[in-house]
Order: structure tokens, then C-alpha cells, then sequence
DNA sequence: TATAAATTCTATTAAACAAGTAGGGTATTT
DNA sequence: AAATACCCTACTTGTTTAATAGAATTTATA
């Protein structure tokens, strides 16, 4: 399961890609519209800034708009910025490996090779996909 | 991520098989060939065991051993049993279906028609795969 | 039949994480 | 100057994770 964080990301982004590239939005529309907490909202575009994905412009008249278009916003890359990875176990990961610490030999492991498998297929559709995917 | 729960219960349900039809093992024989905590073990190997997949014998030369045979043990089932949903979003899960109270629409919601087609990848390989492709 | 061996059951714990909430600070427009 | 809207830090409440502890129960066997 995503985190709810990580959906409402995912909808923040959808938001903005309609207005793409034109107008930008403010934080309480979408919250509004999305039905999502504002001020956790304010957090998810924050993170979503620093990740590179959106910008903003502050002060009276300012909002967040998309820095990159719809079809380039990959959905592992917004996954991975919120919920981690994308794999089900730390030795199979890409991003975000970490050897298990019980097992002697990752090469020898039934476990590694199968969720590897399972990995590879989930990684390709989450990196093939993109924002405009949900539009 | 899966759980370290579920990732231990593959392990034991391997060590298992190994052995199966024939013989029993104990949890401090799993415990420590698979590098598991013994008491954290016991009550993984109880959920198994609830869950229909091994069956113990108590006292002094008891054990646990599989039901099933290995290849008719599904990595979804498993995964399920642990760490419950394997579909990213509530509302795309085929066993734990929850609404998504911020959704108005399901049928219309981009997010739920890409994430379905997500699980339904992971779905197949899930319970396509089973133990005895571990081993 | 006593004893040791093994599972079974219930409870507790510390740490991390999830999902927010709160409130003030900063920049910009009007 | 005032209103607007983003920016930042901290806090809270509840749940989950990953165990640990100890006693109860069952069974083989010496």
C-alpha cells in the first residue's frame, strides 16, 4: 500500500497538469477540489518542489505550477520520493539497497531471485507511466 | 517493503520444504539455520499454522511441517496472510477493497485505472509463483 | 510416572511511522 | 499597509513493527 501522502501527490500533480502550462494553482484550491487536508498539503508540494517537480511563486496572486510536463513525471520517481521502494524487499531495491542482514548469500537466495522478478515487472510499469497516464 | 514478518515466514515455509513430505523441524532448528529470532519465529510459525499452511506436533520431538506441497503454496497467499493488500491502493484491492473517501468517482479516477493495471501485474506473478520457486 | 522437550498463549515494550494539526515567518501583490 | 499565499518547524495522536518474556500445555521417553 501507498502512503496516503504519496496518492495525494499523485492528485496534487494531476491537479496541476490540466492547467499545464498555462496558470498556476493555490494550495487551498486544490485541497478544496481534491478533498485533501490543506495543510498537509502545503507539506506534499513542498516536498514535491524540492523533488523538482513543481515550483511556486509566493505572495498574494502566487500557487504552485508544474516545472515538467505531465508525460515526463514518471510515477516510481514520485513514488520513490515518498513511500521509498518500489521493490518488496531491501536486497532487491535499486534505489534504496540494503543487504539483509540473515541472509549469508544473495546470490544463493531463492527469495532475492524471485522478488527481483517481481520487482523488475512493477519497475518497468511504474517507470513506463506518468502523470498524464492518470489524466 | 514487505514485512521482516513475511519475509521470515518465506524463509521458514523454504526451510520447510526442503523437507517436505518426510520430516518435522523445530523453530529453534529454523531459528537458527535462517538467522530468525526464536520467539519471534514461534508466533510467525502460529500464523502459519492458523492460516492452514503447517501443521506442528507438540512435545518432546514435535515440530512443525508443511500441508500443502511447496508448489501449491502461492507468494501471494503468504504475502496477503503478513502484510495484507498487495494492490497500492485501497480501492484497487481485490481482498482488503476499501473506498477512497477523498474520491468521488472510482470509474472516472485516472489514479485508480493506472494502479489497477499495476496490480494486476503484480497479482499474476504473485500467484503464479510459489514456494518451490524459492527453493 | 516423572522429566525434559517442544509448542501455545498472553502480555509487554521501544522505536518508528502515518496522518495530520498548529502557528508563526517570509515574500509578493494591490 | 494590508492582505494573500507560500515556507518552515514543531508537535500530537494513534498504529504498526519487531521483537522479548514468561508461563501453560502437550507429548515422548527414560
Amino acid at each position: 500500500m501507498m502512503s496516503k501522502k504519496c496518492k495525494y501527490a499523485f492528485k496534487a500533480l494531476t491537479h496541476l497538469a490540466k492547467r499545464y502550462p498555462d496558470t498556476h494553482c493555490q494550495t487551498a484550491e486544490i485541497a478544496r477540489v481534491e478533498n485533501i487536508p490543506r495543510k498537509f498539503l502545503e507539506l506534499i508540494l513542498l516536498d514535491l518542489k524540492k523533488g523538482g517537480f513543481v515550483n511556486s511563486k509566493q505572495g498574494a496572486g502566487g500557487g504552485y505550477y508544474l516545472v515538467k510536463a505531465p508525460e515526463t513525471i514518471l510515477l516510481g520517481e514520485i513514488y520513490r520520493l515518498f513511500d521509498g521502494a518500489i521493490a518488496l524487499l531491501p536486497c532487491v531495491s535499486l534505489k534504496f539497497y540494503e543487504k539483509c542482514k540473515d541472509c549469508p548469500d544473495e546470490v544463493a537466495c531463492g527469495l532475492h531471485r524471485v522478488f527481483l522478478q517481481i520487482r523488475d515487472q512493477t519497475l518497468k510499469l511504474m517507470l513506463q507511466k506518468t502523470v498524464s497516464d492518470i489524466l
